[in-house]
DNA sequence: ATTCATAATTATGTATGCAGAATTTTCGGG
DNA sequence: CCCGAAAATTCTGCATACATAATTATGAAT
């Protein structure tokens, strides 16, 4: 007798999972606008399905709070106000922070590993915007997984998610990417150097200064 | 994690909500275990309704954790590991006691006012411990709003729902409870004196005394 | 009796159908 | 020309139908 696997990603996700993913995809860049409503008809059309899944993974995206739901009325694509953008900051802020004080003091070498050569990677590409969008993302989830809570994960995902609805992402104000660079250096200075405050200071500073170049 | 709604209950709620609610009653009071299978066709019968909005209930109750989805083989109430019970217990300590520390530097006195009548009450109930549990709930959730991080609230929400699929709740534990309102306590003391740090650092204390007190 | 293959059954995933609310269009009166 | 009521249309929410994967039951061979 055989546990099950633990991962078990052979077995093929779910249609309205990859519905999900699809819908995700056109809220990100924009083809989908915050505030705007989403024609369930028009898209399962286009995707070649029947309502069914598309409405499932609907409520996925709506339970994330990528869209809201509203009775006899649809789904619409969710807008942040400056208010939620601080608010998710916060929370960004507080358990990355709190991840960043356990990785410096409690992860593993290989894990250790893997954040350098993230941020190695993050150091080259201050030129290209779009390529230090993802390894940051990577950067910081990377961490997240470092510190090893799940559920923490999950969060921190979907928080991430959220903030993709803003549209003043702060890195994309002027100087704000070096900034975050030197900021990052400074954090993983602080991992390396096993001092767990510092890196949870640093990590919240990080958000500070990014939560000020969103929000001002 | 999802949006949470901005008032909206003069709007009838969907009946996937509703069933989402039912689904959460029936899994709170054990009637399905966690591990268990969740049988669509016999809840939709005992329910009275199609399958349709039960299958939309059960992907919002995924979302939040609360059920596990198997490729062509179903639902499942999750089951909670002893690190996944710590780790929530980490992500509600960690947000509880941020939610502590702002209270009691920027709360207004309603919020602070509700909160002590809440205390009062749960000084009242030490013997009565269903009706402690209850207003120990709405005590934490009271602080929560308090705080005014809607997203935290939800988070919070959530977090402590999968926390009741864990048999072994903390306050079942003799003592325990009278623990726990001391601890209630002294947050209550840090919060009046304005204390942020003070009201954060026992909040944290008030978690890991839960902790302990679940999985020693 | 046990095991393996195969048939029958069951349940999931997806599509389709239908009643009614919400919206848009039409059209008569001002 | 504009406004408002009623008809027509559109779309949501829920129910039902159907194809196929998964499970269980059946039975023959060892």
């Amino acid at each position: 007798m055989s546990m099950p696997a633990p991962s078990a990603r052979l077995a093929p996700r779910a249609l309205y999972e990859q519905v999900a993913e699809r819908l995700r995809a056109r809220i990100f860049e924009r083809e989908l606008e915050p505030g705007a409503w989403i024609d369930e008809m028009r898209l399962c059309a286009e995707f070649g399905i029947s309502r069914t899944p598309l409405r499932e993974a609907l409520k996925v995206l709506a339970a994330e709070g990528l869209v809201t739901m509203r009775v006899r009325r649809g789904a619409y694509v969710t807008e942040m106000s400056s208010t939620d953008v601080a608010q998710v900051y916060h929370l960004l802020g507080l358990l990355e922070s709190d991840a960043a004080a356990l990785v410096a003091t409690h992860a593993d070498d290989a894990a250790r590993q893997r954040l350098a050569s993230l941020h190695a990677r993050l150091e080259g590409q201050v030129r290209q915007r779009e390529d230090f969008f993802a390894t940051n993302e990577a950067f910081h989830m990377a961490l997240l997984e470092a510190a090893g809570n799940r559920w923490a994960v999950q969060i921190v995902t979907e928080l991430r998610r959220v903030m993709r609805l803003n549209r003043h992402h702060s890195l994309f104000k002027r100087g704000r990417l070096s900034d975050s660079l030197a900021e990052h250096r400074a954090i993983m200075q602080a991992i390396e150097a096993r001092n767990a405050e510092l890196a949870r200071a640093r990590m919240l500073a990080h958000f500070h200064g990014g939560l000020e170049a969103a929000a001002p």
